[in-house]
RNA sequence: GCCGACGUAGCUCAGCUGGUAGAGCAACUGAUUCGUAAUCAGUAGGUCCGCGGUUCGAUUCCGCGCGUCGGCUCCA
């Protein structure tokens, strides 16, 4: 009989008959382990304890202390929900169920939406099926007999699955009692691997077939995982701490930001509070840009239709702006009418498509293309509310001629935007309908490119590291070779491309390249952070564009007296000042630094005699430019305290007879608590200098 | 935009199967003058998101709209 020779972690080698399973390798050494056996690694490879080795190979047995555990242990969780599913619902199709980040999901097409209570019940079956202790079985077969399996079956997507997915070789399939699906596995060995308490079905959602919103809309059951029951519990508790940091909770209770349903869903009013760290931040980014070489302008919140069209994008971005600001008049009929937006958007486009053929009709050819918008006729001589900043930034650098000698050329300003967003996309601060980025605009020679990008990053790295943001990702945007959505010569991204990565390489953080991330007119470095329930969120930005420039024709004169083509540079190190302030306040949970904190000093007197002492020094402290405030009200301390550490000021400054006598403060941290008695003097060069250096740290 | 859940006082939330609403905190008034995370008492506060429908009667049931939340899709 022939042998195979398995090599073990430990490195020591055994030989078996071949075809030996992995399970039997396990068995061969301790039935404890055979019994932990959850999976295997064959040559590395992780498959299920049942495959049979025909090669000599090194075997390692995943058992529930292996990393490789839990994915597989996740996996089968989900097969165990389709299983439940399909038993307490027989017509829900089964889609697809795969591992994700913090658990696993499952899709389905079935007519009534999952209910609460049922997710209730699909865990009860799910147990019972754990307690069949069902063996689970891979199979594999042509892709034919798959499909016709899947067919017989009525099950449409895993028959379509198996016939996209099989073509070429062989399927696996798992079948676990009744319950067959089409999946390439590995598997745990038995439905009782999985620990009655160490899962939970966690919500509904719709989702796509495929991911196409052209697809029928299926029902996701999303779940979580753990390999043991208090990790379940560990990581359900910090989800509800997550909860606790939440922007948006955290916004209402610190009074930091309002959103008004009559004002409009997606646009941030900021309170006096929030203004303040929206303002620090400003000031603070203004600082850094006088550094830099910038120059700081103003433009208007609007700009004219073909100001879009010649930019390209209008109509390009038609659905993701708000509808044109048109003429009186025509707003006058429009209202007469009771039109829409929307409405009034599409005879904009429909005067302005027949008023070209007109045109072209007379000239007997085509002299406005289709799309094109005739600015000369009175319902078409419309604004739009801009979506971007670059447009004006272009014209104010094209107003005057530029030499070489003046490269580079870079505009700054807190430029506000407005972009009709989805509605089902919005959300608190992080996702709105108008925002103000902290943007710029460089114009440079080719030969500065990489320079003027390195600079960039290093303004967002200097942002980034006074905050203290050190859990970002670096993503770098390329085009999707496959996607006819981009502007330009292949040669100028190829070349704007290689800048983008050659100045990703200086930045010493891991960085990944993502084809189809790109602008329409350029690739771009992304910084991207996760808020509290894991949700990634783009922040700053460095994008060149080789393509408006054209578009706009702009030129500088190059050493040769002839004319030369500028490259843009387009950048925002925030991204947004609503988006930035939502990730600060989750990344803070609201306890902000001295610098940025709406209320730097809060003083407590001990009763009303000392008030007058407590205002008198709130005063001094005020014109040292520190935010001050009295909490005069005849409270206890403790009460008084209290309150101001759950708004979380940073200095606590109580001040009753013995301070008074020795013009001191009794100090206390929001974070160390009680700090005894300093000078009032002392006092106010220790906050003035921590503000002045934006410290972390309050002590 | 799509699927689902939700919408009650300034905030956080009760309110079983239909009979026009309550609590805690906050606010206001009074008493208390208090030393490092909640003093006591009282008062006031609601178009139960909006509009229709069913019903003798709707916060409750149904429909539509608006908004919020979780996803999906999108994100210049």
């Amino acid at each position: 009989m022939p042998e195979v020779q398995v090599t073990l972690p430990d490195g020591t080698t055994r030989v078996f008959p071949e075809g030996v399973t992995p399970l039997e390798v396990g068995e061969s050494i301790s039935p404890r382990l055979a019994a932990a056996c959850l999976a295997a690694k064959v040559d590395g490879r992780l498959v299920d304890v049942y495959v049979p080795l025909h090669r000599d190979a090194k075997v390692e047995l995943v058992t529930d202390r292996s990393a490789d555990a839990l994915s597989v242990y996740r996996h089968s969780c989900a097969h165990l929900l389709a299983n439940a599913v399909k038993e307490l619902y027989p017509e829900a199709k089964i889609a697809i169920g795969p591992v994700i980040e913090n658990g696993f999901y499952y899709d389905f097409d079935r007519t009534a939406p999952f209910t609460p209570e049922e997710l209730g019940a699909i865990e009860g079956r799910m147990n019972d099926i754990i307690a069949r202790d069902t063996p689970i079985r891979r199979e594999e077969m042509p892709w034919e007999q798959a499909k016709a399996l899947f067919d017989a079956e009525q099950e449409p997507y895993k028959s379509e699955l198996a016939f996209e997915r099989g073509q070429n070789e062989p399927v696996s399939i798992y079948r676990q009692g009744a319950f067959n699906d089409f999946c390439r596995g590995p598997h745990l060995p038995s439905t009782g691997k999985i620990k009655p308490g160490t899962f939970k079905l966690l919500s509904v959602a719709g989702a796509y077939w495929k991911g196409d919103e052209h697809n029928k809309m299926l029902q996701r059951i999303y779940a979580t995982a753990f390999l043991a029951k208090k990790d379940l519990e560990e990581h359900l508790r910090r989800l509800e701490e997550a909860k606790l940091r939440d922007h948006r909770k955290l916004g209402k209770e610190l009074k930091l930001f309002h959103i008004d349903e009559e004002v409009g869903q997606g646009l941030i009013l900021w309170t006096p509070a929030g203004a303040t760290i929206r303002q620090e931040l400003q000031t603070f980014i203004s600082e850094e840009l006088g550094k830099q070489g910038y120059a700081q302008v103003f433009t208007p919140h609007i700009g004219k239709l073909t100001l879009y069209k010649t930019s390209g994008h209008f109509p390009y971005y038609k659905d993701s702006q708000f509808p044109a600001i048109v003429a009186p008049e025509s707003m006058d009929v429009a209202l007469e009418e009771n039109c829409s937006c929307a409405e009034l958007m599409s005879r904009v486009e429909a005067a302005s498509a027949r008023l070209a053929a007109s045109v072209n009709e007379r000239a007997g050819r085509e002299v406005i293309g289709a799309g094109q918008i005739m600015a000369d006729d009175k319902l078409l001589d419309g604004f739009l509310l801009k979506p971007m900043n670059c447009p004006h930034h272009i014209k104010l650098f094209a107003s005057q001629p530029h030499s070489y000698r003046d490269l580079p050329v870079r505009l700054a300003e807190f430029g506000t935007v407005y972009r009709w967003e989805q509605s089902g996309e919005l959300n608190g601060m992080t996702r709105v309908r108008g925002f103000t980025q902290d943007d710029a605009h460089l114009f440079c020679t080719e030969d500065q490119v990489g320079a003027e990008v390195r600079g960039c990053l290093a303004l967002v790295k200097i942002i980034f590291r006074t905050l203290g943001l050190a859990d970002y990702r670096v993503r770098v945007g390329l085009r999707d070779p496959d996607s006819q959505k981009y502007t330009g010569t292949s040669d100028n991204w190829d070349k704007a491309e290689a800048a983008c990565r050659e100045a990703a390489q200086t930045l010493g953080v891991p960085f990944t390249e993502e084809p189809g991330e790109a602008a329409f007119y350029g690739p771009k470095i992304d910084f991207i952070i996760k808020d509290v329930i894991g949700r990634e969120w783009q922040l700053g930005t460095v994008q060149v564009d080789y393509n408006l420039p054209i578009r706009f024709d702009l030129t500088y004169t190059g050493a040769d007296n002839t004319a030369h083509r500028p490259v843009m540079i387009h950048r925002a190190p925030f991204g947004s000042m609503e988006r930035f302030v939502g990730i600060l306040i989750e990344h803070f949970k609201g306890a902000f630094p001295l610098w940025l904190a709406p209320e730097q000093v809060r003083l407590l007197p001990i009763a009303d005699r000392h008030v007058a002492y407590c205002e008198a020094v709130a005063g001094e402290l005020r014109a040292a430019g520190l935010r001050v405030s009295v909490d005069a009200r005849t409270e206890k301390t403790g009460y008084k305290i209290r309150e101001a550490q759950l708004q979380k000021v940073p200095y606590m400054l109580v001040a009753g007879d013995r301070e008074q006598e020795s013009s001191s403060v009794s100090m206390r941290t929001r974070t160390g608590g009680d700090k005894g008695v300093m000078p009032v003097e002392a006092f106010k060069l220790l906050a003035l200098e921590r503000t002045r250096a934006r410290s972390l740290e309050l002590e």
